[in-house]
DNA sequence: GCAAAAGTGTTACCGGTACACCCATGC
DNA sequence: GCATGGGTGTACCGGTAACACTTTTGC
């Protein structure tokens, strides 16, 4: 299948990436800036998640995980659709007038975006940064930014969903390493949740789900008791999904 | 604020609409029909939801309010958006275009859609049919109905949002009258999970929410003991919130 | 008085929560 | 040997689940 790459001009996707360092959840941001040529003033500077429009020929999943592949170059992405924006003016605010005007888009066509979230092992990943300059920031901090559009709304309501989400769904994983230690895990819910969590009640309701496997294998070159390595099996979990009411927390 | 009624053409909105008759839960409908005007054979008989393109300055939420006032007439209810449909293919089956082409609007561009699911107290409603032929279906039987383009995937994807969001949010009670019976209730929860609940502990339990407010009425002219009624009050509701962790059922 | 639905309490069990000390490793 | 995080068990409490009979009304 080749696709015509003709895109359509009303609709875009935008991703909030979420990432995890093992101490703090991170939303990963792209830098705008816009600086006057003559006084060399900036006119603009803040941050937007990545966006994209979609293609003629493409399904509206496919588009958001190209622009995933694009940035990451990762094809196996957890990536979840969750909410449209299409406020008439979601784009109406003086300065992203300027910016789009900028780039010859100005007052043009009202444009619809769908919001996407998606949860990487940032361990993994080598950002492609090709000349754009893209960061990580702790969600805490994020709050405090400047953002480009209605981007700090569409990210607010993708943490919203993805804790709500990983309440009841074993998504949290998508965030590890696929060998992560117990304690690994418990930093990774108390960053989402932004609340602190007993470590042996943790550990007790963990360990006996079923689809979480102790691997035999243990952490090498800690300065201190080297932990055991679990993994999560989406095959256990999927057998035993009848049984359980939920993935309750 | 004038509306241009200038559609998108690309971009349409589809209500799935709940309603209970104090037995089931239903889904309104939709009858598309075509005859054959030579043969008088008919060509497509199935069932739609109720859907229609946004108009140019209108908030994608403003569209799906109107399309319900259309068919209800009343302003104020439940509504949510729940998923975007943005598959290439979604309407290129054989009988949808056959459809498009007699609205001549046949292999144009592609659409996509923007799902909402609504809930309306049903006792309140009288449907204006405007021509229309449109009826109220069992969710059980909604699943071996003829359907129109994808609108079933997007019928199943609404129950599933809908049963995972009552279990945390107290949206049940947009099906009911105002004041309602505790047996009223205990139905549609039954009715909405497909399962039995215990009397006496469901009660226990919904007695015990501060928002569950006891009338000093009962029913009148029932030939039974009457029950006595209630009322969900969001305002004690959203009081009490913080207090709470999840409206956990 | 009978049919039909309303209304009510107790017990047993399980899961959640609170809490403090010893262990294995690298340097 | 010391600093660092890993790993473990018990007791209490509260919520959930199971279960059957009496009450009030219209006819």
């Amino acid at each position: 299948m080749t696709i015509s790459h003709k895109i359509i001009s009303n609709i875009s996707v935008d991703c909030v990436i979420f990432g995890f360092d093992f101490e703090k959840l991170n939303v990963l941001l792209v830098e705008r800036e816009l600086v006057d040529e003559k006084s060399g003033r900036i006119l603009i500077k803040d941050f937007t998640l990545t966006g994209y429009h979609i293609f003629e020929d493409e399904d509206l999943d496919k588009a958001a995980y190209r622009i995933l592949k694009d940035l990451t170059g990762f094809e196996n992405i957890y990536l979840e659709q969750f909410t449209v924006f299409g406020k008439t003016d979601r784009v109406s605010n003086e300065k992203d007038q300027i910016w789009l005007t900028y780039l010859n888009q100005g007052f043009s066509e009202r444009i619809l975006t769908v919001g996407y979230f998606s949860l990487i092992d940032s361990t993994k990943v080598t950002l492609s940064h090709n000349e754009r300059k893209i960061h990580w920031f702790p969600i805490d901090e994020a709050h405090n930014l400047e953002w480009a559009f209605d981007h700090k709304q569409i990210f607010m309501k993708a943490l919203e969903v993805l804790r709500n989400k990983v309440r009841t769904e074993p998504i949290a994983f998508e965030l590890l390493p696929e060998r992560f230690t117990l304690t690994q895990l418990q930093k990774l819910y108390e960053a989402i949740y932004g609340t602190p969590i007993d470590k042996r009640n943790f550990r007790k309701k963990i360990v006996q789900m079923p689809f979480i496997v102790a691997l035999k294998v243990k952490q090498k070159g800690v300065p201190h008791k080297p932990a055991q390595l679990f993994l999560f099996s989406r095959e256990v979990f999927e057998k035993t999904k009848k049984e359980r009411l939920g993935f309750l927390f």
